[in-house]
Parts: C-alpha cells; sequence; structure tokens
DNA sequence: CTGAAAGCGCTTACAG
DNA sequence: CTGAAAGCGCTTACAG
C-alpha cells in the first residue's frame, strides 16, 4: 500500500511516491537511489543492489517530480517552439524537424500558437519565461509584443524562418532562391507577363520572396512593374483578394508565383471565380508544399523549401545558445526544389 | 548591478533574480514580497509597501521560479493537450477553444503532436507524466502505448472528440447526427445512390459518423449496401483512394459523404481523375470545416461541428478532475450545421 | 562502495 | 502588520 493512502477512484490526482519511496523500498539511500536511477557512471554499486532498485522503482511505478528536479538543476530540458499558425500545413514540417532533433538532444519540444502567445499574454508569459522551458523557438513570421520584448528576457531564444539580425540569432530559408525558382520555371515555359502575390509586407520572409521575384524577373530580361506586385496576408483569402485584383488588370498576367500554399490556393479560387482557367488561362506557382498540394484541382505546382532542415540547425542552434556557446547566424543553403504538377503550363 | 555579474552578451543563459532580491530591494521578507505579489488576500501591508514591493518586483524584472512554485504548491496550472495532427486545420478550432476556456480558468495549455507523444515515447513520457502539466486533454483519434497507459498513471485526464468510457471520462461530440444531416441534405437533393467515405474502424469519430450515415439512409428509405461504404484513413489519400473505389462501381453513386474534410478533398480529386465533375457527376460532402474549404474547387459543402465548445467543455470537465471533483461522460448536444456551399447539387 | 546533509527558490502556517 | 522557519522532492559534493 503506497503512503497515505492514494484511493483509487476515477482519475487519481497525483502521484505519491518519491524518490525516497523507492529508496526505503530497496533498502538504500536516496542518493545511491538517484544515482542508479540518472545512470550516474561515476556511481558503482554491486550489480544486484542496482537491479533491486531499478525494480523498487518499476514496481512503484516511480516517475521522478520533474519541478523538484528542475529547480536542483535549473534545466528542464524542454525547448518551446513558437508558430504562426498552428493550422497551416506547412508548419507540420517544421514542427516534425524540431521534434525529431529535439529529441536527439535530449529535448523536449512544447508547441504554441503564436496568436495564444501574444493573446493569452499573462499566462504565456507565465508559461515560457518562468524557466519553464530553456529556450524558444520562435518561428512566428508577424511580430508582436511578448515577440519584442524577448531580447530582453534572460531567456535564449532563436528565431526561426525570420531572419531580423537586430532581434536576435535567427535561422532563415533561402526564400529568395524560391521565389526565383519559381520564376524561371514560368519563364522556361515562355510566360512573360508574370505577376507576383506576395505576403505582408512587415514579414521579412515575405520580402525576401518578393525580392527573389523581381531578382528572377530581371534576370530574365521582364520588367517587373508595380503594377505585377500585390502584397496580401498569407492565407487563403488573402491571395482570393490579391489574385482577383491582378487578373482584372489589362494586360492580365499569364502566370503568377505566390508567396505562400494558402495564398496559391486563394489565386486559384479567384480565376475560377474570374471564369478563368489554370493552368490553360493563367499558370500559379505556389511557395511551400504540403500534402494537400497535390490534391488541389489542380494540383499545385510549388517550390518545397527545406524546413525540416532549418528547424533541425535552430534547434542545434539554440542547443548551443543555452550552453552558453555564441553562435551566429544561419541561412540555409539547401537548394529549393521546384515540385512541378498542374497549375502550371507553357504559354501557348 | 544584479547579484553574479549576470553578464550581457548575447542570448544570456538564465535569469537571476529571485524573490528575496525583491524583498531585499524592498526592504521587506520574503513572505510579505510573496503574499504581495500573488495577491494574497489576507495580507494587510500599507499601500506604501506594496507599492514599493511591486516597484522591486518590476525593475528587476522579476519572474518567479516556476519549478519552486510547482514544487510547493503541486499544481503547474499547466494543461497539456494531446492532437492527432498538428497540421490538420480542423484541429485549430479545437486548440482556440482549449486555450481560451483554459485561460479563463488560470491554466495555460501545452500542445502535443501524438505522434510525438507516442514516438518521442521517453521524452514525452517525462513531460506530461512528470507533473508538468496537471492534467491532459487527448483529442487523438487512434490509440497508442502511451495513451493506453494513461488510465494507469496517476494524471487526471479527458478525452476530447473520443468516445471510449472503458479509458476514461470523455467529452464527444454527437458524430452521427452530421453524418445523418449530410444525408438529408442530399436525400432533399434527390439523391438516392449515395456512398460514404469512412474513416479508420478503429477511430470512435469514425464509427459513429459511419452509423450515422446508416440511420440517415435507413429513415429515407434508401438500403445502405455494404458496397457503398468504404472505410480508409481520414487524409487527402485515404479519401482519394476510397473515392476512386466508389466511383468506379457500378451502379456509380451521385453523392458522397465524407468522414472528413481532408477525405472529402481526396474524394474530389478522384472523382476529378476519373473525368468525373463535382457537383454535376458527383455531390460531395465533408465533415468539419476550415477555411480552406470555401476556396476549394468546387468550394466544399461540409457539416460544421463545435470543436471549440467542444474543447471548452473538456477543459471545464478536466479543471473538474484536477480539483478532485468527479465528473461523468459528455456529449455535446449543440446540433451539427450544414454549410451549403457548391460541392453538392440537385440530381437532375 | 554508501549515506547524511545542504540547498535549489518558492509558499505558508506560525509566532511575534 | 511583519519576519523566521519549515518543507516541497530532488541532486550532488562531501565525508566516511
Amino acid at each position: 500500500m503506497t503512503p497515505s493512502a492514494s484511493g483509487d477512484k476515477q482519475n487519481q490526482p497525483r502521484g505519491r511516491v518519491r524518490l525516497s519511496d523507492v529508496a526505503r523500498r530497496a533498502g538504500v539511500g536516496t542518493s545511491v537511489a538517484s544515482r542508479v536511477l540518472n545512470a550516474d557512471p561515476t556511481v558503482s554499486v554491486r550489480l544486484e543492489t542496482r537491479e533491486r532498485i531499478l525494480e523498487a522503482a518499476r514496481s512503484l511505478s516511480y516517475t521522478p517530480n520533474a519541478f523538484a528536479r528542475g529547480l536542483k538543476t535549473a534545466r528542464t530540458m524542454t525547448l518551446g517552439l513558437v508558430l504562426s499558425n498552428l493550422a497551416y500545413a506547412v508548419n507540420a514540417e517544421i514542427i516534425r524537424g524540431a521534434v525529431r532533433q529535439a529529441a536527439r538532444e535530449g529535448y523536449v519540444v512544447l508547441v504554441a500558437d503564436a496568436e495564444e502567445f501574444e493573446e493569452a499574454g499573462d499566462a504565456y508569459n507565465r508559461l515560457l519565461l518562468e524557466r519553464r522551458v530553456d529556450g524558444l523557438l520562435i518561428a512566428s513570421a508577424t511580430r508582436g509584443r511578448a515577440i519584442d520584448g524577448l531580447p530582453s528576457q534572460p531567456l535564449p531564444f532563436v528565431l526561426v524562418n525570420r531572419r531580423e539580425e537586430a532581434l536576435g540569432v535567427s535561422v532563415s530559408l533561402d526564400d529568395a532562391a524560391g521565389t526565383t525558382l519559381a520564376v524561371e520555371h514560368l519563364v522556361a515555359l515562355r510566360h512573360n507577363l508574370i505577376a507576383h502575390v506576395g505576403g505582408p509586407p512587415d514579414a521579412d520572409t515575405a520580402r525576401r520572396r518578393l525580392a527573389g521575384f523581381k531578382h528572377g524577373m530581371t534576370a530574365a530580361g521582364i520588367p517587373a512593374s508595380p503594377a505585377c506586385i500585390v502584397q496580401a496576408p498569407f492565407s487563403e483569402r488573402g491571395g482570393y483578394d490579391a489574385g482577383k485584383r491582378l487578373l482584372a488588370a489589362s494586360p492580365r498576367p499569364t502566370a503568377i508565383v505566390a508567396a505562400s500554399l494558402a495564398s496559391a490556393i486563394g489565386v486559384i479560387a479567384a480565376s475560377r471565380s474570374l471564369g478563368l482557367r489554370v493552368p490553360d488561362d493563367v499558370s500559379v506557382v505556389g511557395f511551400h508544399d504540403a500534402p494537400v498540394a497535390a490534391y488541389l484541382n489542380p494540383p499545385l505546382t510549388t517550390v518545397r523549401m527545406p524546413l525540416g532542415e532549418m528547424a533541425e540547425v535552430a534547434v542545434d542552434a539554440l542547443a548551443q545558445l543555452i550552453e552558453g556557446i555564441s553562435v551566429s547566424n544561419i541561412v540555409i543553403s539547401t537548394p529549393p526544389e521546384l515540385v512541378e504538377r498542374d497549375s502550371t503550363a507553357p504559354l501557348l
């Protein structure tokens, strides 16, 4: 029977077994128990004793109290990951990459939605700033109070998919290369009236994608007039509105490079609402890939970026920072990849 | 200058200011400091003293150490939310509902992907079972080791969007009413060859949606032959494969009720690949709604379920459990809503 | 090889 | 009205 009659109804509030319980059961002191349970290499106990301790822990279902341990070690072995919008399929790749690499380094990751992070204010400050995480990975494209206040907090953090040297260490993608690749694809298809549905101007990723677009156009000798560039939120709705605007112009663009997956979906919807067929009347290229892209009508041609790799590298950088090692900004150089599907076709 | 020369380079490892620092700076003992900082109603200090303490905390940017506090109070004021697939847009509504209600009750929520939860095994056990959260909200449709092991853990939890009385307290939707509504919509449109792309048989939500489908069919006097029901994963791919199978049959169904949003997208893609037009040749109804549904080609008719409300109710239930109050299973009775878009049309 | 003891930073009766 | 002190459950030098 466990101490203090732990009851057994429905969902029992909390566990009671402490290190001292397993030590007692195994007939040793708490120090040895702690050491063998943590596989401390400096401890040397008889195999038999070790077995007894392990067995005691097992039979009592002992799990150490993270608070007590964290209080003592001042390390939580958990990393916080703040994302812009948990619902966007594209973020799944970042989450997976981060979790994978974190696990390799012994960390666990906590995911938070940036909006909650900002809105819930107090609650999230409590969570993330009270040393419950050893560091933060910020993958939010938009800024806000809580995030801007980070540099003044004594908490290591790295910006993921952002490049804001002033704010802190950042790990980013070569976004420009991505949109340039999209333009090149379209140019190879003989398009010469190419428009861009960019992201919000305050997102640095959007600025780089725009720059890459312009660069691609210039390189192809096509003028990128301001009229063929519109900035919009990274959402279906944003792409829809921008697409309508662009497609109503004359001359009408024959191809559009969208700055996100969601806005590409919006652009296709806009084309349809205008009675235009994709790719017959307009070719559309999206940015980033996710399973849904292949099942759209038409299946979407996109630029696939090394999102997972970026997340892994960011975890490494953060781990370094936590160890007190200083790290510098990183741009992932793995080249973007064009995933050709049916939303792009040669200009007739 | 802060004690122990806290340095000031790049991202400073960790904060140093403790309660005793603010107490000293304010010229009081730590007990009063703790009490006024926590707005303890039983403390009575001069307004002036209170101000001094608050000011000291502010100027030192004091944030309490969550571990020390958690160790003392045995409460973390955080709830874990385990989801099947963070990338599915539909989950965003659950996350938002949970975060909103949790904030009202003073909790913060930690989101974890069920796959990570299962795979990362050790890491997540560490995270979630070491009393770092006061309770768990499990919104994963599929089971696994970690989740099946939960009932034996001394950690309160509630199942969200599931109904498995044997496992623990669950809060679920009236899924059957949802698919029945979809069938009724189709029947009103004069369809009489209606098929169902169900979810995986091991998901209880899928079983209920299937039951609701059959119920709707029976009520309309239409036989629901086994041939018009296929079970598939809740994914685009799952819907695609199932849709192809169903649409190749003869007689060919004139309408399909999909058990998820992703599988509805797959069904539309399958129709297209077979040269069938939606809704002219086949009507398609999805289950659950998300922004992307409105921008699909064609915009998808779906059944919108009270996901947010379910999450809120689940948070309440969990909070009760944590307080030691026993709670029973809940089925959200708010009726599902049919969101008519263009993927369904009357049978000619 | 093993145990007693200090201390991580809080909160909270308890005593002035 | 305010402070000294115990104790939450660990880990880790340190001493045997």
